[in-house]
DNA sequence: TATTGACTTGACCGGTCGGTCAACTATAAT
DNA sequence: ATTATAGTTGACCGACCGGTCAAGTCAATA
């Protein structure tokens, strides 16, 4: 080997954050190679193709933010429906931080490459789909403890995760488009209020 | 004039229906040039670059959704908070008929196209801005309505309308990316019920 | 010390990208 | 009949796309 063997996780990293700041077709494996330090025959000893690094960068993008933003909101010792709160703050915290470096608000990877890419790719759409799950699941183990703490009426609680979460998304979106994080303050903290009553 | 002066409408046309199929970066002018039947030569006699054909394009959008969505649902007769389950009811029928005629769920060609472009394109970003203000007026008008019925309790208006109209592109993103219309009839509904009290 | 195999390098591939341009055709106005 | 103008055509541009490959470098193993 001839240079540190960290070349791996430097082409993840510079795909993680061009993808996120462009967008899947707008960042070339060249761009991508440049920015890792990596010339490209060494990428494509990696990764076999442009799909499969965007796949493991998925789960790059997975493995953070379920350690820095779920698990520090909803695995937090707060009650139920403050760790909703709470999430809503640190996605503010991260969302502005994003405009503070680059001058623009860079969304949810995930909503954003399921936006671009949901119609082409399968096999992407597939993995953010199951990544979507997760996330959703999270939020629904909060719902279930909310409502055993009686601190919401009863409700369809899978139904009701899957708003929060969607609520959530459309919030982002929203924000990345008026470039605005305060939008992200003003309005996430609804999302503890979304419910979707039981079928009856 | 050589043939039908038609050529700037199938351009458009064709690019409408390629772009909201694909995405921005996927769909190549010479594509959109096939699908017209016109020579890149001609493209360029009525456009000066992609962009603006895709500016000329989200005016489109702009103008079917509102006459075929928007006008049906918040301009019919209904009772303020039918008129958005009605809105929810004819988005299901659009997308379930994109799904059965492509085999996919397009979603909202803004939010694609915001997802895409908002941090690569400020023109386009704020050209959606722009769209988005004008698609969450609409939902205010019935908002106040609603109140003014009585229908609702007292709240924020500007701000629900805007809880509301990003609670609608995350269900559009959810289904899309689940590639499940039935996602749209399940949780659209309750849009309606989305409240933001106001500030005290 | 010879061999193996992971890793790197830089040149290269065909194809496509957005965009340009000069020449041409057809219609409408003078 | 002439000119001006709108529209069309197809060849062309340099740049970049994702991906390939033969050759080479190095460290670990035997």
């Amino acid at each position: 080997m001839n240079a540190p063997a960290d070349t791996y996780d430097r082409i993840l990293q510079a795909a993680r954050e061009l993808i996120h700041a462009r967008s899947y077709a707008d960042v070339g494996v060249a761009a991508i190679c440049e920015q890792a330090q990596v010339k490209k025959g060494s990428f494509y000893h990696f990764f076999p193709s442009k799909q499969e690094l965007t796949l493991a960068v998925l789960d790059t993008f997975f493995v953070e933010m379920k350690e820095h933003l779920l698990d520090q909101a909803l695995q937090s010792g707060l009650p139920p429906l403050a760790r909703l709160q709470k999430l809503g703050e640190l996605t503010y915290a991260l969302q502005a931080q994003f405009k503070q470096l680059s001058g623009h608000i860079l969304g949810c990877p995930f909503g954003n490459l399921a936006s671009e890419l949901s119609t082409q790719d399968e096999t992407i759409r597939l993995k953010i789909d199951t990544i979507f799950n997760k996330l959703q699941q999270g939020l629904q183990q909060t719902l279930e403890d909310a409502v055993a703490a009686g601190d919401c009426p009863p409700l369809d609680i899978p139904a009701t995760a899957q708003a929060m979460f969607a609520y959530f998304e459309g919030v982002m979106l929203l924000a990345k488009t008026r470039n605005d994080p305060e939008i992200l303050r003003q309005l996430l903290p609804a999302m503890a209020q979304i419910r979707i009553n039981p079928k009856q």
